[in-house]
DNA sequence: ACCATTTCCGGACAGGTGTCCGCGTCAAGC
DNA sequence: GCTTGACGCGGACACCTGTCCGGAAATGGT
């Protein structure tokens, strides 16, 4: 059993070498005796020893990694960015490092990025505005470049996100269509920060229709503590059950949601949509195997993360842009059989 | 606008002190004036400069980080234990640094690992056993503590995991004392190493009640692509619709499956669990929303990350345990609605 | 045996940090 | 004005690697 090698030093020892020489072999330098190359390698594959990375890249210019910041890393479609996003910068010889945002830690995380000499930081999520604005702007202090994903509403980041407005607007119209008049909004309250471009998607809708958002649409966000998704849906519609008169569609934050609301519904002997419509948000795979089918947003992933890696890369390459960078990606609709006209 | 500071000297000129000064402040020493230490204090957030982590870690012995080698980023299960045990280690003042698995990279992902100079690596999920197996062995050679979650049937490996066979026999017993005679196995192929625990678990319960496992039981798997997993599920049960004499269980490799199959079966007309019996794996949040409820089987993921961590703990403070270490963790069955007595 | 060439050795330096230590400086106390 | 602390300065070293370079050794050819 070879011993724990911890430095070249002691590598070359072990080899019989001297150390500049194994360095050589490592960096793969010419005027080396094939024998010699073979020697190494092979106390290589015994010991599994490998050049301490901390004395390598203090040395070299650049580390090859990029800091991920999660907003966490239980929602599916988060973390369907960041496993493409890793991959895709690994491909491109980059290096991850990933944390998980938590409120009020988000300054000891850059820090830990920083101080770990990263050549980016991404953001994937919605986090508190005015923590995240100012980190930004400490990155951009730093010269270090950023770039924000799905967060939207911070001029002076480099922003790619879905247009989530168009979506909401979009959604809106379909139900608006097929004659609904009255909304019960689950999980999207009308004065969140984080869901402002939602409710204006909404309300731009509902006014082009010579509507008002506070008349026909409802929110029951507030009320009632948010732990699991699925439970959480099916608590809002049952509070909508409650009401004198009920909306006749339902519009969902996200799938989940969307899905503990139908079960509601159809445990109340209300079917869907003759008698209530629903929609959700993400077009989880899930959707496709709820009866009805659920109507939804699909989020454009794929599009999403080149659009991110196109931004990454234009910054590592020229440096950080003169103006904020804002790209939005377009939502496609997907109408299923959630959906159906009013009833009344 | 201050400039872009890359050393504690630079650093230490900008606020006017020797480079000595400013480290001392930086890491606590006594003998300050309180004045010199807001100086830096002030100086140290109007510019965010952060000591290079790679020289400090370079100097110091212990770099606090744990490698972390994930199965995928996509199963909700996996990604709950990453996120509490990631959440776990940063409460102990560790870092850790997440790679994800593919055939034939585990090498890579390990060496740099190791060049990271980690104190611990940690896999979760199911890996190729042979290659898993050899990455335990460099890791054992080289000294270097180490925990697999989830992968079971490498003896010299330390591991915790679920005790699946436990759980597919509780399941089969459950079934069996509802009447059922034939099962259909959804993803579970019989041959598979991956899955050899499950099918021991299933074998067992079968021989206990007198019956053969080839003879009343049934596996699509290796049939058809598996891509996403309620599609998979959907693709299975419609392979068994087709029999002559289809089974009147139905046991799933996960939840995913189970509710793609429920789907297919209830298109069908089979209604359940009056004509058919169907369970999961996992307990995922979504069970509790599908009709009929899912009966399935809780994984458990506290208990195996608290137990997780204690192996983790113990390694990294007394160094490597003599023999490998073997946690099993007792599932729990949770029967719910979809499954009931056979028909027939 | 001699020479040219290939190959390896060993010393040196840079990179940024933490720590130790002797010395200079400055202010307070008497 | 002198002593005495308190405090900051700056030099030095170790941590480990990659690279350069002159010199030593080994190798090959004749």
């Amino acid at each position: 059993m070879p011993p724990r090698i911890t430095s070249t030093a002691e590598f070359a020892r072990y080899v019989g070498l001297a150390r500049t020489t194994v360095s050589r072999v490592l960096n793969r330098q010419p005027g080396l005796k094939q024998s010699t190359i073979d020697r190494v390698q092979h106390a290589l594959t015994e010991t599994s020893f490998t050049p301490n990375a901390y004395a390598t890249l203090l040395k070299g210019k650049g580390t090859s990694s990029v800091g991920i910041c999660m907003e966490n890393l239980l929602t599916p479609p988060i973390l369907l960015k960041l496993a493409t996003l890793q991959r895709q910068l690994r491909s491109q010889g980059y290096t991850s490092l990933i944390e998980v945002y938590a409120r009020g830690e988000s300054r000891t995380i850059l820090r830990h990025f920083l101080s770990m000499r990263v050549e980016a930081v991404v953001f994937i999520g919605h986090f508190d505005t005015g923590e995240l604005e100012t980190r930004i702007r400490e990155l951009i202090g730093h010269k270090t470049p950023h770039l924000v994903i799905d967060h939207h509403g911070i001029p002076l980041a480099n922003t790619v996100t879905l247009d989530r407005a168009q979506a909401m607007r979009e959604m809106m119209n379909h139900l608006l269509e097929l004659g609904h008049r009255s909304f019960g909004l689950l999980g999207i309250p009308l004065d969140h920060p984080s869901r402002f471009e939602r409710i204006h998607g909404i309300r731009a809708a509902l006014t082009a229709h010579g509507l008002d958002l506070p008349a026909c649409a409802r929110s029951f966000d507030a009320q009632c503590l948010r732990t699991q998704d699925f439970e959480f849906g099916h608590t809002l519609a049952r509070q909508f059950l409650e009401l004198k008169q009920p909306p006749t569609a339902y519009v969902a934050l996200n799938d989940e949601i969307a899905i503990g609301a139908m079960r509601a519904l159809q445990e109340a002997g209300l079917a869907i949509p003759g008698a209530a419509s629903v929609t959700g948000f993400n077009n989880q795979d899930i959707c496709s195997m709820m009866a009805p089918l659920l109507t939804t947003v699909d989020q454009q992933i794929e599009p999403t993360i080149k659009m991110a890696m196109q931004v990454l890369m234009s910054q590592l390459r020229d440096g950080m842009p003169a103006r904020p960078i804002l790209r939005t990606i377009k939502p496609e609709l997907v109408i299923r059989q959630s959906t159906g006209r009013a009833a009344r």
